[in-house]
DNA sequence: ACGGGTATGTTCGATATCGCACAATAGGCG
DNA sequence: CGCCTATTGTGCGATATCGAACATACCCGT
């Protein structure tokens, strides 16, 4: 189905884009034809590695993961791509494959666009160029500190912050994951997520069953995570509150801007 | 010192940045006033993490790395930067600052802009910057397979693909590095690194003594190789190539395209 | 209520890496 | 030549993770 009418809603909920509400109404009319509301399925492969992309996708509830494959068998989550994001940043990359997999972790809508319509539109320096550049640069800086963590921190403080951020994208407060995904995604073995998820558990910080995580105590699981939280949450706090000084004279964008996230 | 000639260097050659030597005749003498070519020296610090960006580098010789530190100490290299990218690719990405700092590998030289400069520079849809889009697409792909690699894949088979790298990279064909300083770059510890450096050398694949390493048996050493060497040197391969397409209807410079990397 | 499949809990030996301490060696420099 | 320092070699106990096997518990559909 098209969507005929902007959304209207308030910045920093769980649905709209984020960037796509960064636009300029004048600029959002413009993309409006070529965008079409999908909904996404928890466990969609959106892409393959190595695979044409057809599509970019602006979640708007739903969240993206990146997935990297080894030759091994091995997987890790390289990167969340949720409303603050944009599905498919190779495109606009300039490049039609991406290297890694694209799985839906939480089931949610997405407006999709054509991978020609957005090569077309970022023809000229247009603010959505911006606004995806700036993007890039946070994805880039998160993945870079996921380097540093999967090699130096070890799974409990990584797994909390984890579980943080997936909460945080969810509209529910609930994670639906299993554990065994959870291993998959940190690129460890289930057992070693099981034993901390009982910790946190034992601790009164979470409690799960078959594939449903509650955070039961925010701050507590908080303190169990590695720096990287803190990290991440700068990092995406950052894209659309930077982008309005480039605009500068957009006005209205920079209204949006300030009410983004009370965190 | 102003460069006030362009370089003609063969291209593929040690000498001569990629991205620059794939930009039209007319687009590289606008830029070149803007350009100086500058002396790095091994350990020079280009950026602090979290510092102002001044000036963005082409490396033509010497080779950067972007290293995360961790509040532990800890830290590991997140990419590696020589003649095929430029350093300072936040500030193209619409941010100011890095969060990695940015260290001098190999010495060398490189052309050197004002961050200023290059933002003018990206006003129009220039083709610098569809090549800096490129290479970022090439940064991104790379770092996310570091995080897979340094989750999965032992210290030996992360050294070998190091020692070829900055090996492919050197001009003299010795690496110039301490066993501490590589262990700092792969994020292990430094007794790790001389372990599998010894068991290299008893295989007659490398010899070394302090500081400086010899790689005696290229095909040997890629052998022990983790599959991560070949997805960078494939990423990195593409990054000029794939670009003219991208040109079209510019003409020349598919002229130079055909050209780049022998390989 | 029952059965089957999925998710989680538990154990245990193997292994890679860590952290530390200290020995040995090679170069540079006076 | 001999000292000093950076680099490399080595040993060892501690620890986190791995890999695999198996037990238990829960949910769903019939």
């Amino acid at each position: 189905m098209k969507s005929t009418q902007r959304p209207p809603l308030p910045s920093g909920s769980l649905s709209g884009n984020d960037i796509l509400s960064a636009l300029l109404n004048s600029e959002y009319r413009r993309l409006e034809p070529k965008l079409d509301m999908v909904e996404l399925w928890r466990g969609q492969v959106i892409y393959k590695a190595d695979q044409r992309i057809r599509h970019v996708y602006f979640p708007q509830g739903a969240v993206v993961a990146m997935v990297d494959t080894l030759d091994s068998g091995g997987t890790v989550e390289v990167g969340v791509i949720g409303n603050e994001g944009m599905v498919g940043i190779n495109i606009f990359l300039g490049c039609m494959v991406t290297p890694d997999k694209a799985i839906v972790q939480i089931a949610g809508n997405a407006m999709r666009m054509k991978t020609s319509d957005l090569r077309n539109e970022l023809r000229f320096g247009s603010p959505l160029q911006r606004l995806l550049l700036r993007y890039t640069q946070a994805l880039l800086a998160v993945i870079s500190q996921s380097v540093a963590c999967s090699q130096h921190h070890l799974i409990a403080p990584r797994l909390a912050p984890w579980l943080l951020t997936m909460r945080d994208y969810s509209r529910s407060g609930t994670i639906e994951m299993s554990q065994a995904h959870i291993a998959a995604m940190l690129g460890t073995r289930r057992e070693g997520v099981t034993e901390a998820a009982l910790k946190f558990q034992a601790e009164g910080l979470i409690s799960y069953s078959r594939g449903k995580i509650f955070i039961l105590n925010d701050a507590g699981l908080k303190k169990k995570t590695c720096e990287c939280y803190r990290f991440i949450k700068k990092q995406f706090g950052g894209v659309i509150k930077d982008v309005p000084k480039v605009l500068g004279v957009a006005g209205q964008a920079v209204v949006r801007a300030g009410k983004v996230k009370a965190h």
